[in-house]
Order: C-alpha cells, then sequence, then structure tokens
DNA sequence: CGGCATTAGATTGTCGACAATTTTACCCTT
DNA sequence: AAGGGTAAAATTGTCGACAATCTAATGCCG
C-alpha cells in the first residue's frame, strides 16, 4: 500500500510550519529535514564547509544552523572538533517517550482545563473526521492524523514552555525515529479509541483522567515501536 | 561530608558546571549568570554591539552566546529586531513550574528503577547531613540543598533528556525567579519532610509513589511561590 | 496641527579572511 | 615493523567589514 509512501514525501509537520525569514532559518529548517527525513544519514558528521558548499551559504549560517538544532537535540556539537547528527538507538527511543510521556500527560490535563468550548468543539470535529477515514480503511490516518491530534491538545495546554519543548524538540526526534526506523505501521483503530476517550475527558473537564488516559496511548505507542524495533 | 555548606555563597549551579572552552561558552556562561542574578534586568533588550564591548568579545561570539541563551529560554529573539531578556510574570513562573511537576515527577519515577544500591545510600547520607543542618536552624539549606536534592534524583532517572533539559534549561529559569523576585524563604523543615518521604518512595523502589510524591512536593513549593508573590 | 512618506541613523544579518585547534601523514627511532 | 614525535593539512573558532533591515527623525501634504 504506497499510501503511507505518500506521506513520506511531505513533511507533515510543515502544516504548521513557522516561516522562515533569514538565511539561517531557511538552513536550519533545511537541515532539519535533511536529517529527519534521513537525507543526511543519523550519526554521521556535519563538515562546516562541505555544508556551506552544498547549501550556498556562509559557514556563519552553516554554524548558527547547526547550533539550532543542537539545541533540539538532533546534533551533539563538541568545542573545537565539531558537529554529528545524533545516533538511533533502542534507548535513545524509549528515553524520548518517556519525556513525552511526561510532557503529554501533564498537556492533556492542562488542556481539561485550559481549553475553550470552542476549541473542544473542533477538537471532536476532527475526531469525527479521523473517523471517517478510520472507518474507509484508510491508513495514512496513523501519520497525519494522530500528528494532528496530538499538536490540537498540546496547543490547549495553553503552557508555552509545553508547546516550545514538544513542538520544536521532541516531536521532531520522534519523526526521526519513525521515518529512519521504517515505523509508519497501523495500530490505527485502538489508538483512535484511544484519542477518543482523551477527548471525552477532556469534554468533561476532567484533568486527572484526561492525563492518565494520555499517558497510556504514549505508553502503548511506546511499546508498540520497541517491539517493531526488536523484529 | 558537609558539602552543601561548601557550596552555598556562590551561584549554586556552579559545583555542577562544564567547564568553558572557548569564548564562546565563557561568553554564554557570564552573559547566563548576569541574567540570572539580575545584572542584566528582566526584559531589558540585548544590543550586541554592546554586549560585545563590556565582554571584550566579537559581535559573532555574543550572537553564539545569545542563541544558546535563547535554547535555555532565558531571552526571546525575533529576526532583524533583536533579542529581550524574558519578563517575569506570575503566569510565567506558573507555566514553570508545571513543566518542573510534570519532568521532575518521571525523574522521580525513572529514579526508583534506575538508581542503584549505591547511590540510593548516598542520597539517604545526604538527606542525613541536611537534618543535621535542618535541627540546627540553618536556613540555608533551602537553596543549595533543594538544588543538591533534585540534582541527584534526575541523575538518577539515567535518563539523558530529562537530565539536559531540568539542568540546562529549567532550572536557570527557575532560579532566575528566585532570585529576582526575592524568594529564598523557608518553608525548610516541612520541604525536608518531603524529601524525605521520596527518598523513602526511592528506597523501596516504588516508582508511582516516588512520583505522586515528588510532583506534590513541587506543587507545594508552587504554591509557595505565587503566594508570596501576590504579596 | 496631525498624519504619512521619505530619509538618515542605528541595529541585525551575512560574508570572507585569519587564528587556534585538531586530525592526518610522514619520518625517525627502537 | 611498531610506536612515538613532528610537521603539514584540514577543520573549527574568532574577527572586522559590508549588506540588509528596522527604527527615528525630518519634512511635506492635507
Amino acid at each position: 500500500m504506497p499510501i503511507s509512501v505518500v506521506i513520506l514525501n511531505r513533511p507533515v509537520m510543515t502544516q504548521f510550519n513557522e516561516n522562515p525569514i533569514t538565511a539561517a532559518d531557511k538552513t536550519f529548517f533545511q537541515l532539519r529535514s535533511d536529517i529527519v527525513e534521513g537525507v543526511i544519514k543519523a550519526g554521521s558528521k556535519l563538515s562546516e564547509a562541505e555544508l556551506s558548499s552544498n547549501y550556498q551559504v556562509s559557514r556563519a549560517v552553516v554554524r548558527e544552523a547547526i547550533n539550532r538544532l543542537e539545541s533540539c537535540h538532533l546534533v551533539e556539537r563538541k568545542a573545537n572538533i565539531g558537529a554529528r547528527v545524533v545516533a538511533l538507538t533502542p534507548e535513545g527511543l524509549v528515553e524520548l517517550y518517556q519525556v513525552r510521556e511526561s510532557l503529554e500527560g501533564m498537556a492533556a490535563r492542562l488542556a481539561a482545563t485550559n481549553m475553550s468550548d470552542d476549541e473542544i468543539a473542533d477538537l471532536n470535529e476532527l475526531l469525527n473526521t479521523h473517523f471517517q477515514t478510520v472507518k474507509g480503511g484508510e491508513t495514512y490516518y496513523q501519520e497525519a492524523g494522530d500528528v494532528d491530534f496530538h499538536y490540537r491538545i498540546l496547543l490547549g495546554s495553553k503552557n508555552a514552555h509545553l508547546i516550545s519543548m514538544l513542538f520544536d524538540g521532541i516531536y521532531h526526534l520522534t519523526r526521526m525515529y519513525r521515518v529512519q526506523l521504517g515505523m509508519a505501521g497501523p495500530r490505527v483503530t485502538t489508538a483512535f479509541d484511544e484519542h477518543r476517550h482523551i477527548v471525552q475527558a477532556i469534554s468533561n473537564r476532567d484533568p486527572e483522567l484526561a492525563e492518565i488516559l494520555m499517558r497510556r496511548h504514549i505508553a502503548y505507542t511506546q511499546k508498540n515501536l520497541a517491539a517493531k524495533l526488536n523484529d
């Protein structure tokens, strides 16, 4: 089914794109995309001169882009030695999902209190849309739909720190694992039910339950990924 | 071993210092300290030229330092406009502590599983040291002792993401609020009991309880600070 | 007199060159 | 031939100058 292939070609996150202003912005976005999508291999060294030549910008611009990538935890830099793209390891995946579970659990908790009635109505509507696609057997729900869902709840938390940490950092790294370890797999229908229950809890303005359900949802996803990783 | 005694009068975080290598490192540490301690006022604009002159380094170095400060959430940068030190607001404080509660709760949970018996023994010993100082009526326990305690549990989580997020980012912002809003107040004895119960849970290898207690501990602290803020 | 366009000043963004450090290659010694 | 030290090459760090953009001051027009 080449459906999931279609999505990979169109960076999912792009729908929420901040528009680049400076050359450093453009280079940063380009580099980030190339790293996440695997155009630049995980664990490889980033040569400033080489990138400067490839992307047609000065070394200073490349350096700024690399610095930003470092604060996203997508590259690691050592003084006087250089920068390497992070390596993808099973332990790293586990650690990443532990952080996600913690932060997104809190996001769901806060969303139950801070989302407006209108936003909750929109969220329910989104869920209906997803239900149609799931019922129709579309498998691309996984990628785009899931991101969309989590992003809305994250915004609903109204917590700028949470939003920035997850959106600027964690999500890209998560996607890097999914793409490069070839984990676009299904788990669609059960995930949909989990989403439904979370929205239910938020609609009921039940922060504790919303958090618990979100944490379970992410823990399930982690186990699912870890299992595939060990094939 | 009176470790916490030695530390106090200088910047508390310094005990865990990564040593600066490049000029950008030094400038970054210096700037971060000056911002956290209030030498540079919250909300003020950072002029690259001015800083370049004050710190005796080129603008390129200042720019790199500012970029790093941005990823710590200590300054905010806008393209073609410049960087400002973050403003300290009651809402910002609440958001910050929501993130702390979430992340440190997870850290305590993980520590209950991942800390070695030796590390737990050390933690208990640290607690005894703190008990002596509390019994002796020393009030400086608050600052150094509290930081020390939280830092050990954080390390005990063995999760590099958690450690980096809290240590490189959240903690400095937390301290900035405490210092600049003049909140070095006591709450010492109750906080000590909370610490004791958390260590108990970790010693019992009880992740759920450790997380719950840590989250409560931080929530209490938040309420305490918020109350003082509204005087 | 108030508001808007234009222009001068100041600030940030970008670049190429030089300095410092690390890595590699080569030679010498054992 | 293996190991270590030295020199050459390559890479990162730092700098000052120039370009692009924003801010403010000035003057024009309604």
